[in-house]
RNA sequence: CGCGGGAUAGAGCAGUAGGUAGCUCGUCGGGCUCAUAACCCGAAGGUCGCUGGUUCGAGUCCAGCUCCCGCUACCA
C-alpha cells in the first residue's frame, strides 16, 4: 500500500507578484518533493493558495485607490498563472477569500472557543479617531523609549531592535493620518500558547531532534526557552474573516490564525471537486504532513499552527517543517518596495519556455542552510556550462550517434564489459541515492547527483569512443550505444522532479514508455532493443552575454 | 538588547561519532572530435570570520569578539 502525503507550500500573500526568493525558498523544493513522491507511486496531495487577508492588503488598496477585493483578485490571478507556468504541480490552489475557507476558519475558531480554548483580555489600544479605527502595531510611529529613535514602530524599534508595545512609544502618531491617537478599550481573544509549551517541547525538541533542520530546531527552542505567552488571534479591522462569536462585531480573525487553516480549506475544496473525502489528509495518522516554508514562518508553522491543531484535537501534526533560509539578489536582499527582485512573470517574457533553467539554478543554489546569493552571471554559467554542456550535450550526442549509426533504432547489445556493467550499476543505484537525498530535503545535493549521471554519460562516451570503433568493431559499438541509451533514458525519469518540462521533452524524444517509473530503474533497463526513438531537438540553448546584460540593466534602472 | 541561523579555495556551496580539507563553476596545461568551440584527463589555488582555551591532535568541542540574515512593514 502506498503512503499518503499531504504537502503544503506557504501561502503567498496577495499584495504583489511572485519573485525568485519565494520560488527558491518554498515552491521549487516543495514541487521537487511532490513530484518525486508521485513518481514513486505514493499518494500525494500538494496544496497551496493565496493568503488574502491582513492589514497589508487593506493598506495596499488604500494606497492604490482600489478595494481590497480588487487587490487580491489582481495578484491571485498573476500568482496562480506563475505557478502554472513554472510547473509547480499543486493539486489544488485555493484562496483564503473563498466561502469554504471563511466557514472553515470560523469553525476552527468556534470549536476552540466553545471548548474554552481561548482567553479574552480587554486592553487599551491606540485609536485613530479621525480614521475611526484602531491602530495595529505597524500603524503607529513614535519615539523609542529605549534609544530615543524618533521613528520607531509600534511593535519594534528598527534602530535598537527592541520589541516594543505600541503604548510605550513617546509621542505616538498614526501612520495613516498623522494624528495623535487616543487610547480606547477593546477586547480580544487570545490563544494561550503557554498551555502548549510542554507538549511542543517534547514533540519537537525530543521527538524531532534528529530529523528537523538546525535552523528550525534552534528557533523553536529559543521560543520555548523564552516562555510562550498568550497570543491575540483577533484584530479590530474590517478586512478579514468576521469573528463568529458574541462580542466579535467589527473584529476579524488575525491573518496568521486563518492563513494556515487555508491549507485545510483548500483540501476541502479539492476533495469536493474530486469527489473524495478530505479528512484522511489531515486526520489520519498514516498521512505524512510536511510544510514547506521560509525561515520567517517558523514560529507560525512550528508553534502557533500546531497549537491550533492540537486544540482542535483530531488533527495530525507535521512530520517535518523544512524551512529554507533566504535568497539574495546580486548581493542585496530582495525588496518588493525597492523593486529589487526578479519577478517570475517578467522572467518568462524575457526567457520564454526556459522555466527549467531558473528552476535548476534556484535548486542548485538553494538557500538550504544559509542565505545564498542569486546572480545573473551565475545563472548564465549554470545554464551554459551545466545544462547545455553537460546534460543537453550528452543527450544530443546520444541522439546524433543513434541516428547516424542505427537510424534511431536501439541495437541489441553484445557482451557487456566491466565498464558497461559498472555504468549500468551506477544508473540502477541512482534512484535510491537521489531519492534518499530528496527525502532528507537535500534538494541541492539530489539535483547534483542527477547531473552526475549526465557527467557519467559523457565520460562513458569519451572513454569508449564509439566513433572510432565503428570502423573496426561495430559489434562493440552496438553494446556501447545500447548502454548509453539506458543512461539517457534514466535521465529522462530522474530529472523530472527538478526539470519537469525538460524531462517531458526528453521522454517524447526517446518515445519513452509511461511504464518506466522511478523505482523500476533499479532492476530494469528503461529502453529495450529495437525501440525506435523520436526526433532529436536541443533541450537547452546557450544564453548570450547581452541577455544577461539586459537583466542587470533592468535591475538598476 | 535578547534569541536563533550563518561566516570554508576567484565565485557558489558540502563537510557533527575531532585524526592528512571536498564538490560544481571559473583559471591553466593536455587529450578527443560523435556533440550547442560542447566532452574527457590532469594541475594550480584555502593560516576553514577574529582571539583565546580543551586535546597528542579542531573547520569539527568550549569562551569571548566581529560581520551578515531572521524573529509578521515590504518578505520565503
Amino acid at each position: 500500500m502506498s503512503k499518503r502525503h499531504t504537502i503544503t507550500a506557504a501561502l503567498p500573500y496577495t499584495n504583489g507578484p511572485i519573485h525568485i526568493g519565494h520560488m527558491a525558498g518554498v515552491y521549487v523544493p516543495a514541487d521537487i518533493y511532490a513530484r518525486y513522491l508521485r513518481l514513486k507511486g505514493d499518494e500525494v496531495l500538494f496544496i497551496c493558495g493565496s493568503d488574502e487577508h491582513g492589514v497589508a492588503i487593506s493598506m495596499k488598496a488604500k494606497k492604490d485607490g482600489i478595494t481590497p477585493k480588487e487587490v487580491i483578485d489582481k495578484y491571485h490571478g498573476i500568482i496562480d498563472k506563475t505557478f502554472n507556468d513554472f510547473g509547480i504541480s499543486f493539486d489544488y490552489y485555493g484562496r483564503t477569500s473563498s466561502n469554504v475557507h471563511h466557514e472553515t476558519a470560523q469553525e476552527f475558531f468556534k470549536a476552540i472557543h466553545d471548548k474554552g480554548g481561548f482567553e479574552t483580555e480587554t486592553t487599551e489600544q491606540l485609536y485613530d479617531a479621525k480614521e475611526g479605527q484602531f491602530l495595529a502595531d505597524r500603524y503607529v510611529v513614535g519615539t523609542c523609549p529605549k534609544c530615543q529613535n524618533p521613528e520607531a514602530y509600534g511593535d519594534q524599534c528598527e534602530s535598537c531592535g527592541s520589541s516594543l508595545n505600541a503604548n510605550d512609544l513617546i509621542n505616538p502618531k498614526s501612520a495613516i493620518s498623522g494624528e495623535t491617537p487616543s487610547l480606547k478599550t477593546t477586547t480580544h481573544w487570545y490563544l494561550p500558547l503557554d498551555r502548549y509549551e510542554a507538549f511542543l517541547r517534547s514533540w519537537i525538541l525530543e521527538g524531532h531532534q534528529k530529523d528537523w533542520k538546525p535552523n528550525v530546531l534552534g528557533q523553536v527552542k529559543s521560543w520555548l526557552d523564552d516562555g510562550l505567552k498568550p497570543r491575540a488571534v483577533t484584530r479590530d479591522l474590517s478586512w478579514g474573516i468576521p469573528v463568529p462569536v458574541d462580542g466579535g462585531e467589527n473584529k476579524v480573525l488575525y491573518v496568521w490564525f486563518d492563513a494556515p487553516i487555508g491549507y485545510i480549506s483548500a483540501t476541502k475544496e479539492w476533495a469536493a471537486k474530486e469527489g473524495k473525502d478530505w479528512a484522511p489528509y489531515w486526520q489520519d495518522e498514516n498521512t505524512e504532513l510536511v510544510h514547506f516554508i521560509g525561515k520567517d514562518n517558523i514560529v507560525f508553522h512550528c508553534i502557533i499552527f500546531p497549537a491550533v491543531l492540537k486544540a482542535m484535537g483530531s488533527y495530525i501534526l507535521p512530520k517535518n517543517v523544512p524551512a529554507n533560509e533566504f535568497l539574495n539578489l546580486e548581493g542585496q536582499k530582495l525588496s518588493t518596495s525597492k523593486n529589487w527582485a526578479v519577478w517570475l512573470h517578467e522572467y518568462l517574457e524575457d526567457f520564454p519556455d526556459q522555466q527549467d533553467v531558473l528552476r535548476y539554478v534556484l535548486t542548485a543554489n538553494a538557500p538550504e542552510t544559509k542565505d545564498n546569493d542569486f546572480t545573473w552571471h551565475d545563472f548564465q554559467t549554470r545554464n551554459n556550462s551545466e545544462l547545455v554542456a553537460i546534460f543537453g550535450n550528452f543527450i544530443n550526442r546520444v541522439m546524433v550517434l543513434m541516428k547516424k549509426y542505427y537510424e534511431s533504432v536501439v541495437p541489441d547489445p553484445n557482451e557487456f564489459s566491466t565498464v558497461d556493467t559498472g555504468t549500468l550499476e551506477t544508473l540502477a543505484a541512482a534512484p535510491l541515492k537521489i531519492g534518499s537525498l530528496i527525502e532528507q530535503y537535500k534538494f541541492r545535493a539530489a539535483c547534483q547527483e542527477m547531473m552526475q549521471l549526465a557527467r557519467l554519460g559523457n565520460k562513458y562516451l569519451a572513454d569508449e569512443e564509439p566513433w572510432k570503433l565503428i570502423k573496426t568493431n561495430p559489434e562493440r559499438v552496438a553494446t556501447i550505444m545500447h548502454t548509453a541509451m539506458q543512461v539517457a533514458a534514466g535521465l529522462a525519469v530522474l530529472s523530472e522532479p527538478f526539470l519537469p518540462h525538460t524531462a517531458k521533452k526528453l521522454q517524447n524524444m526517446l518515445q519513452l514508455d509511461k511504464a518506466v517509473c522511478w523505482d523500476s530503474l533499479q532492476d530494469e533497463m528503461p529502453v529495450k532493443s529495437n525501440h525506435t526513438l523520436g526526433n532529436a531537438s536541443l533541450l537547452f540553448e546557450k544564453i548570450e552575454d547581452d541577455a544577461i546584460a539586459t537583466q542587470l540593466e533592468k535591475l538598476t534602472s
